[in-house]
DNA sequence: CTGAAAGCGCTTACAG
DNA sequence: CTGAAAGCGCTTACAG
């Protein structure tokens, strides 16, 4: 390992002034610069980060909380896996390392307390677990935090326009002809109301279009996977067997509700046409494919790592930053009239 | 922020007599030792670990290199995904946080930079970039590495058993009576032989029941992904339209493969029987569901740590260590003769 | 059993 | 433009 020192015995410099090349601040003329990144280079030196992080306080590590408790996939989580691919290289271009915050580490050290062990920069909060209490101290510990999901008291949110993307699914119900449509959403959290966004913009729409959305064909799921979806879509259906297309939280809960369907002998979408949301590839191949929103990981990953390295660097961020979804047409919502050319 | 001198000042003690305290290494009384972390406990003192990273030499990290080109899906493929889930769970208990390594990072420093620089402990090797020349010099690095995909001389890997799950394949369409059975694998690298070490198994097999394998019923794709799969299964189907069974390497080739017979009018099984390989749960809702294998990713995450952590400990491991495939029977496998009682 | 001294590799004022 | 001194927070021999 050769250190600093060693470059300053070699060109003969000190080590202040190594360093200053190395980092290049300060002043310095360019000959002595060039000989020091010469010498370095030839040396294959390699700075030390402990030894920086140490005197800097600047580690360059970003923690991620990426703890999936609604679903259970972890990395495989069909929106957070492609996310964090995405932020990850974001993050490398600009010199951090990635490190995943824990709860299970060094028997139960907090988040915080791992921050500071580590001497984190910034905080990415990508899935916490359920009504976390640490969550709602992350705004005020004074490492500047992003979240990607969850809403937090004094921390920037990068999602998805839940409202926007509920609003397309009953425009494109109605333009197809639809008129008795059902609602499948996810248990409600205050600070995690992608179901609830989505539902709101839904039903605002409908109501727009002069038909007024009867409670009665809301139900919520009592979880965010596959039979929870079945069992909220019996519920759904024993209420109400007049619904023609139900719009469904994400594409678990749908292709659950989807099974319950094709079970008790309907077709989709001749019987009944169902959205999801999501797009998850896990259900993608089956059939029939559904039609769902693709949220954009890409867009939300680069704009979370936007904020927290500009909050980082002391620039404040705003409270929430929405990323229109993307309504991808496959072939689970049956057409009534002949189709127009529209977008969504 | 509070210090090892702080809690000196507070207890009376001097600070390498805190530091024993808080390691639980080096000789003192039992009083002295409760009193300091008493201390420690009511400050709320949180070890800074660049500072001990720096002093010991230990980072507490373990380097991680996922370069997931074959798939192009990182996070989300559909072994290491699952697998990383457990490795990082296991590491983290044992206090280890997880670094990923990366190639773009600090304008394109090396794997091994990048591990001095954090000082990094331990590698875990799940999916490199084909044909990297850096991964042969890993072996022979100084920090103990562990793979679970490739092989690496010098490096313990922790690999499925894939000769034995192509034996079992085999074992599975001969039981039920087929004879006429192909192969579709993927691109062979020295490195990585998976594809090949499943051919291998699945061959000496066939051959064991007396069936001399025709080389014409093998193929190999051009990827690991679906359109690979569907181009390979035309070019094997053409050739050989008398298959009535294929095993495929891997279950999105068998996707392609499947969405090709299928497209030229084959029933599956009825026609055409398929095994796949993977259990990837981007094809388990696809019709029919696939009859494939899955690789314990679980077992396997636990098995490197535990190599990992004992070489980081300097125990050395063993060059390989393989873990069985289990075969997960669907719908994709026709049977000619009565079911009988078999466990595969 | 406890502490004074020195060191890990780097950077930050501050002189000159 | 360059360097001597001190410090970041911890640990490691070595005395006593």
């Amino acid at each position: 390992m050769i250190t600093i020192y060693d470059l300053a015995k070699q060109t003969g410099f000190s080590a202040p002034t190594i360093s200053k090349a190395l980092n290049g601040n300060g002043k310095l003329s360019e000959e002595t610069r060039q000989t020091i990144l010469d010498a370095a280079k030839k040396a294959g030196y390699t700075a030390n980060m402990a030894a920086k992080s140490l005197s800097t306080k600047h580690s360059r590590l970003i923690g991620v909380i990426l703890e999936d408790v609604s679903m259970k996939r972890g990395f495989e989580h069909p929106l957070f896996g492609g996310l964090l691919n995405k932020f990850r290289n974001e993050i490398e271009m600009a010199g951090y390392d990635l490190l995943f915050l824990s709860k299970h580490f060094n028997e139960g050290m907090s988040y915080i307390d791992h921050c500071r062990y580590r001497d984190v920069e910034g905080i990415l909060i990508v899935n916490p677990i359920d009504d976390d209490e640490e969550m709602k101290t992350l705004g005020s510990c004074g490492i500047p935090c992003v979240s990607t999901n969850e809403f937090i008291p004094g921390v920037c949110t990068v999602v998805t326009d839940n409202e926007d993307a509920g609003r397309t699914a009953a425009r494109v119900l109605y333009d197809a002809g639809h008129t008795k449509v059902g609602f499948l959403g996810a248990p409600f959290r205050e600070n995690s109301p992608a179901a609830l966004e989505r539902f709101k913009g839904f039903k605002s729409e409908l109501v727009s279009y002069g038909s007024d959305f009867d409670e009665r064909y809301m139900e919520v799921c009592d979880a965010w996977w596959e039979g929870a979806g079945y069992e909220g879509m019996k519920r759904l259906w024993e209420r109400c067997p007049d619904l023609t297309a139900v719009f469904v939280v994400c594409d678990a809960l749908a292709f659950g509700a989807m099974k319950y369907l094709l079970e008790i002998g309907k077709s989709i979408p001749e019987d009944i046409s169902v959205i999801g949301f999501d797009d998850d590839t896990t259900v993608l191949k089956a059939a029939p494919t559904l039609c769902t929103f693709r949220q954009d990981r890409d867009r939300i990953a680069q704009l979370a790592s936007e904020m927290l390295l500009q909050e980082i660097a002391g620039v404040p961020s705003p409270e929430i930053v929405r990323v229109p979804a993307q309504y991808v047409n496959r072939s689970s919502v049956r057409r009534f009239n002949p189709a127009r050319e529209m977008a969504y």
